[in-house]
This record gives C-alpha cells, sequence and structure tokens, in this order.
DNA sequence: CCTTGCTCGCGA
DNA sequence: CGCGAGCAAGGG
C-alpha cells in the first residue's frame, strides 16, 4: 500500500480527482492532487473539518472554479479495492434505489475498511487439539458439557477462533481447556487462493426425482440464469442446493449464500460443513470488525469457498463467484427498511447477470414478484412437491371461534383437541404474534387504556417484569397500581400474548411443560438455539411462540399445530398482508409433522368463511398465491407496477405533511403516473414524530427510474425539505 | 453570567 | 451524516 505523503501530493496537485464521499448528498466532490488515484481506490480527503475515506471517482471534467479545491490526504489502496463486478453492482444500486453513491459504496465494505484500515490480513489465532487433548476420555470432561463439546469439534480438526465464537461455544470453555493444556492457541496464515475441487467427491443422499430434475436442470443450463426453486416445507430443498453447489465447487469456484436470519446459520453451516471438506465463511452479527474484513479478504483471494451471510453479504467480492444461492427468498428481511433501502434477492439476480452465474431463490412460499418472474419466463421454475421421507403435508383447519370463550386466547375445542394429542404422547405448537402478557392494560372501572407516551399505540403488560413496554419506541414504565384517569385499582390486561398464554396453558395442562419461544424468552446470546434445540428433543409437550419460530427450524415431534389470531391480517389496509399471512400459515405449519405422524393445523378466526382462508387451506400455497398475483394484476398492484414511497417526519403533523406536499409539487405530471398522499402512515405517531407518506406508482420501471431521478435533482436544493426528516424507499415492502 | 440543549446550515 | 455556530431556556 502506498501511504504517500502530504509533501509528495502538494508537489504538483494540478490534477482535479472526483470523489464519492459517504454522505447523504447525491453530489459528489472535487480535490486537488498530484496525479488521479484510479478510480475504485480508497482516499483519505478533508470534508468540513473532518477526515473522510471515501472513494475515487477518477479524473474530474468540469471543474468549478469558483473556490479553491482542498487537496487529498492520503491514498489507501494501491489498485481499486472491489473488483469490477462488485462496483458495478453498487453503481447499478446507487442508481436504482436512488441512494448517494457515496454512502452505497460505504455500505458495501466491512466497517474497518470503511474506517481506512489496510485491506489485508493480521494474523487470526486458531486452536488445535495437543497430545494431551487427544489422550483424554471425553467421559472425564461429563461435569463439564461445554468444553466436552467443544473438546469433540477440536478433535475433528483444528478451528479459528471466530469460527468457535460461531458455533456459540462459550469462550470459558474455551478458556478451560487451553488451561489444562488440552488445546493450543496458534496463529492462522489464511490460505489464499485455495483449490478444493480435488475435495469434492461424491453425493451421499439419494434424491428423489422431483429433486434430481431440479439439480439437472441447474446443471445442464446453456447459460447462467435465475431459478426459482418452488418447494414445499420439507421437501428437501437444501438438498438441491448442496448438489447444484458441488458442482460449482467441483469446478474451484465459489459459492454466495444469502441467508435471511443469522440464527439459522450455525445449523446451515453444520450441515454444510457436514457434506463438503471446504473453507466456509460466515458473515455474521458475532463477528468483530477484524474477523469480518478477514471473512471478506476470504472471499476476494479466493480462500474462501462458500460464503454464508444475511443480505449484506450481497457486496461480498469473490475471485471465482460460481453461484448465488437466496434461501427463503420471500423473507422480509432480506429488504433492508432504513437508509440504503435495497432488497438483497433482487440484487442477488442482478449480480447473477453481470457476473453470469446461476442465481437460485428457493423458498416454500414465494414472494408474488418472484412467481410474476417465472410467469414472465425471466426465471426458470423448479418445483418440489413432494416432503422427503414420504411425510405428509399437514392438514389444515379452521375453526370458527365467533360467540365461542376464549381461555387466554384458546377456545375450548382446541384445548380439548390439544388434550388428545398431549394425551398420545405427542407434541403441540400454539403460534401467536403477540409477545408480552396483554397487548394492552385496562381499566376495568372507567375504560381507560394505558397509551404510549410518544406512539399512537397501548403499551404492551409484561407481567413478570412488572413493567409496560412500547413495542413501537421501546418506551418502558413500571406497571401503575391505579388508573391514571379515576384512580380505580382494577386494571387488567386486555387481549393475549405470549406470556399470557404460556401461564394459561401452564394451568389448564399442569402435567405438560411448556415452553415459550419468543423475543423475551430468549433475549441472552445462544438462548434461541438451547431452546430450539430443547424443542426438537420434545422435552416439552407444549411449545409457545411467535413468528421467531416459523423460520427454518423443524420440529419432527409436533402434530398439531393451532394459530390463535389471523384475523388481524385478513382486513388489512396494507395489499401485502394477505400474501404474507399465507406465507407465515404455510411456513408455521411446515413446522409439524414426519412420515409416521402427519400433522393437523387449526386456524382460530372469526371468519372461518373468508375467501383467502378457504383458498389457502383447501387450494394450498402456491394456488392462493397464483390467485392473489391476478387479484395484483386487476388492482394494477406490485408487480404489475412499480411503487416508490416518500415517507416524512417531523415534531409537527403539518411539518412533515407539507415537506410530502412540496415534494409532490416536484413530480411532474405524466398520464401514466399515480400520486397518492400525502397521507399519514398507519400509526402516524411514533417515537414522538408524526409520520407521513406519498406513494408513487407506475407503469414502468424506466419511467419511474425518469422520474425519480428528475425529482430527486430538484429537491437537493429545496431548503423547505431540510427542517424534516424525508427519504425515499423504491419497491416499498412494509408500509408501515 | 455561564452552562446545557436544541436547531440549522454546510461540506469541494 | 456529523460538526460547530447560534440561540433560547434556566440556574446561580
Amino acid at each position: 500500500m502506498t501511504k504517500s505523503t502530504p509533501a509528495e501530493l502538494f508537489a504538483n496537485d494540478s490534477t482535479v480527482v472526483n470523489v464519492a464521499v459517504p454522505v447523504p448528498l447525491a453530489r459528489h466532490f472535487h480535490y486537488r492532487c498530484a496525479t488521479a488515484p484510479p478510480c475504485g481506490t480508497r482516499l483519505k480527503v478533508p470534508f468540513g473539518n473532518r477526515s473522510l475515506v471515501g472513494f475515487s471517482l477518477g479524473v474530474a471534467t468540469a471543474v468549478n472554479t469558483e473556490f479553491e479545491l482542498k487537496p487529498i490526504h492520503a491514498v489507501l489502496d494501491d489498485e481499486p479495492l472491489l473488483p469490477p463486478a462488485v462496483w458495478g453492482l453498487l453503481q447499478w444500486a446507487a442508481e436504482y434505489y436512488q441512494h448517494p453513491l457515496g454512502e452505497v459504496l460505504n455500505h458495501g465494505l466491512p466497517v474497518l475498511l470503511r474506517q481506512g484500515e489496510a485491506a489485508s490480513y493480521k494474523t487470526t489465532e486458531g486452536f488445535r487439539v495437543t497430545e494431551a487433548g487427544l489422550a483424554i476420555e471425553l467421559n472425564e470432561l461429563r461435569r463439564a458439557p461445554q468444553q466436552q463439546r467443544l473438546l469433540a469439534a477440536l478433535r475433528n480438526g483444528p478451528m479459528l477462533r471466530r469460527d468457535i465464537t460461531a458455533q456459540e461455544f462459550s469462550s470459558a470453555a474455551l478458556k478451560a481447556l487451553q488451561e489444562k493444556e488440552c488445546i493450543e492457541s496458534f496463529q492462522h496464515v489464511p490460505q489464499t487462493n485455495a483449490d478444493w475441487s480435488f475435495a469434492i467427491g461424491s453425493e451421499p443422499l439419494q434424491l428423489n426425482p422431483e429433486q434430481a430434475l431440479a439439480v439437472a436442470a441447474i446443471g445442464a443450463a446453456s447459460k447462467p440464469q435465475t431459478y426459482l426453486l418452488e418447494g414445499v416445507t420439507g421437501s428437501g430443498k437444501t438438498e438441491v442446493y448442496l448438489q447444484a453447489m458441488a458442482e460449482v465447487l467441483r469446478k474451484g469456484k465459489q459459492v454466495l449464500v444469502l441467508v435471511p436470519e443469522i440464527g439459522l446459520t450455525p445449523q446451515t453451516l453444520r450441515r454444510f460443513q457436514k457434506r463438503f471438506a471446504v473453507p466456509i465463511v460466515m458473515l455474521h452479527s458475532a463477528l468483530t470488525d477484524r474477523e469480518r474484513l478477514d471473512a471478506w479478504l476470504d472471499a476476494k483471494n479466493g480462500g474462501a469457498a462458500i460464503v454464508i451471510g444475511t443480505r449484506s453479504a450481497i457486496f461480498t467480492p469473490f475471485k471465482r463467484l460460481g453461484m448465488i444461492i437466496v434461501d427463503e427468498e420471500h423473507d422480509n428481511s432480506l429488504k433492508q427498511q432504513e437508509g440504503f433501502r435495497y432488497h438483497a434477492r433482487d440484487l442477488a439476480v442482478v449480480r447473477g447477470q453481470k457476473e453470469q452465474v446461476p442465481v437460485i431463490l428457493g423458498s416454500a412460499t414465494p414472494s408474488l414478484e418472484s412467481i410474476n418472474n417465472v410467469a414472465q419466463q425471466r426465471y426458470a421454475h423448479l418445483q418440489l412437491t413432494q416432503r422427503a421421507g414420504g411425510a405428509k403435508l399437514a392438514r389444515q383447519t379452521v375453526l370458527d371461534i365467533k360467540q365461542l370463550p376464549l381461555k387466554g386466547g384458546l377456545s375450548v375445542p382446541l384445548i380439548e383437541q390439544m388434550r388428545k394429542e398431549l394425551e398420545r404422547g405427542q407434541q403441540v405448537l400454539v403460534f401467536l404474534n403477540r409477545r408480552g402478557y396483554a397487548p394492552a392494560l385496562l381499566c376495568h372501572e372507567c375504560g381507560w387504556l394505558a397509551q404510549c407516551r410518544r406512539c399512537d399505540a397501548y403499551y404492551t403488560v409484561h407481567q413478570r417484569q412488572q413493567m409496560l413496554q412500547c413495542h413501537h419506541c421501546g418506551d418502558q414504565q413500571r406497571l401503575p397500581k391505579q388508573c391514571f384517569d379515576c384512580g380505580s385499582t382494577q386494571l387488567v390486561g386486555r387481549g393475549t400474548g405470549t406470556e399470557q398464554l404460556e401461564q394459561t396453558l401452564a394451568d389448564i395442562f399442569p402435567e405438560f411443560p411448556v415452553l415459550r419461544i419468543d423475543r423475551d424468552s430468549t433475549r441472552r446470546k445462544g438462548s434461541l438455539a438451547k431452546h430450539l434445540t430443547a424443542a426438537t428433543e420434545n422435552k416439552y409437550p407444549i411449545l409457545v411462540g411467535t413468528q421467531m419460530i416459523a423460520k427454518g427450524h423443524h420440529f419432527p415431534h409436533v402434530t398439531l399445530v393451532a394459530l390463535l389470531d389471523v384475523d388481524g391480517a385478513l382486513y388489512s389496509s396494507d395489499f401485502r398482508a394477505a400474501e404474507r399471512l399465507g406465507q407465515l400459515i404455510t411456513q408455521v405449519a411446515g413446522r409439524a409433522g414426519r412420515a409416521s405422524a402427519p400433522g393437523t393445523v387449526v386456524l382460530q378466526t372469526h371468519h372461518p368463511e373468508h375467501d383467502l382462508l378457504q383458498d389457502l387451506i383447501h387450494n394450498g400455497y402456491a394456488a392462493f398465491a397464483r390467485s392473489l398475483l391476478r387479484e395484483r394484476q386487476l388492482t394494477q398492484l406490485p408487480p404489475f407496477a412499480q411503487l416508490a414511497l416518500f415517507r416524512a417526519e417531523a415534531h409537527e403533523a403539518g411539518q412533515a405533511q407539507s415537506a410530502l406536499e412540496i415534494i409532490a409539487a416536484q413530480l411532474p405530471e405524466h398520464p401514466e403516473v399515480f400520486v397518492l398522499g400525502p397521507m399519514p402512515a398507519v400509526m402516524e405517531r411514533r417515537a414522538g414524530r408524526y409520520r407521513y407518506q406519498l406513494l408513487v406508482q407506475c407503469q414502468q420501471r424506466g419511467l419511474r427510474q425518469q422520474l425519480l431521478q428528475h425529482t430527486l435533482a430538484k429537491l437537493e436544493n429545496l431548503p423547505e425539505l431540510r427542517r424534516v426528516r424525508w427519504s425515499l424507499d423504491v419497491d416499498p415492502q412494509d408500509f408501515s
């Protein structure tokens, strides 16, 4: 790396370089230097009274001579930091999402590189077993199960510290083993540009005909393309991924795997490791900045065969990328909901085209966007309709609870059905998407409801902590003893949350232990994994959970799944609510059953006759989604329309609203452009701010693009907008 | 009088 | 975004 001294730089700084700086401004900035650093190298530049790391965009042409330019401080890279494919992807994303390039480029980098660190390894620490560690009986460590587990793992081969922490081994266990001299640390020198192709042997698992067809189709394609792998839960999508990957790895190429939530990753990682003896790198939130940079470098230098990560991993550079897999492509967490609002699945498809590698989008409940792309023949369709091992899909039923008394959200017929399963020794899963004890606190005497000071929302009662909590702004206060209005002490929770449900179930079924899995019960690090394991092992006949349990994990002993309250989404104002409800019900239903004990799903509802529910339970998600798609076409909603959403928030409602009126006034009139709003957000006030929205709807993507570009250029100079926080969301997923 | 806490404007 | 200038509110 060259670190030019200021003296060298100023000696002859007649050149002007164009720099993308990480600030929320759409323009670039000019700086003086001796010779322009190549486009794509990082520079340290003075900005205001700060020093920032930006990217060179090459020699500037038309230069403003009205004021003196500042010289750059330093050149941080000898050559462009990012390979052309990633550079191009980031440029494309900045334009598509209308987000300042400097911020987008910054987003694509590990933190240390944003801060100006050199893009090179520092040695990393690894651990391996010693002679003593090999000699010792594992049984001797039975009093220290953590150490026992870790030692067993290390006997399979040395591991890096970052991989040890990633697999939820405790650092105490690591230290203890080291002190007993069962293991020792060593300095690991990263192996760049490894060749693992020889290590990919024949495949152990027998595929069913559908899986075999899918793998063959991907392998046989004459040119790379995008595939939608639509496979019912339990149909063995992962096995298709693994065998499709094997082909790629055998050629010595790398694979990028995007997963929605990192909670699932240790599990996925283990499965990948079991199959392939190749370097696998995980990008997850528990990594330190240094570990993240090392992982990034492993991918860039070609040392990592497989990279598994969440949405931001889509920007990882690769030396020889051979395939991208997006698991659970319908999942909303693939879309970033603030700042640079990109959709990692959509960028994966773009990246696949740019780098000419196949992209596999997998889901049991594909998004309507992807289903439409199949219909338009933009994606190839691969279907898995059979569950592996002959397991049957759960039978879905609706339970009409109109006029039925509810006990903590449970109807009597449901309780009886549960009892039957439990007495047969089966496991029952009760799903309720509302954590806490009760979603509101009500005064029984005067009807007063405890309302959040800063939001248009009620506090949730958390009985165990004796707190009121606002789930929208995080505000907390002690559970009041008296009504704020009338002073009555008759305060009761209204409605049911998982905390209450857990108690109610324990009362009804004292002989069957209950395990609750939600954000509150899994707050401590590693406890989600622990809970999930306990749930799988059938130690708890009754499982209670929020949508946390809807993702990925399979509970083979569960034969009855009950969803307590699905009505909220049936009459929602959000046009995506039905799609999401269908996905949720199908995913939760998919957690249950195995070959010997097919499951039943019970949906408690006040609207048993509702078309959506009927369609879903009788025809399944695939048909349900396709009828929703026809509806979207009739109503001209995505994917048949291109949306963009302007949001504004301010301390005064009027300010937010008028900011959007100003923006609306800048939008050119066009017969194919519809503008809706400004209108208040569904929750108008949140965390003390009033929130408004302005929806722009276009027929054509190109038209929307032109329109946004044109409009944003004008907005940059409007002083009236500086007083409010506003943002643009291209392809909004969530209107809250 | 000075500290504290905001909003505002600006950045090459 | 994130700094500092500038200004208002409040304590001594």
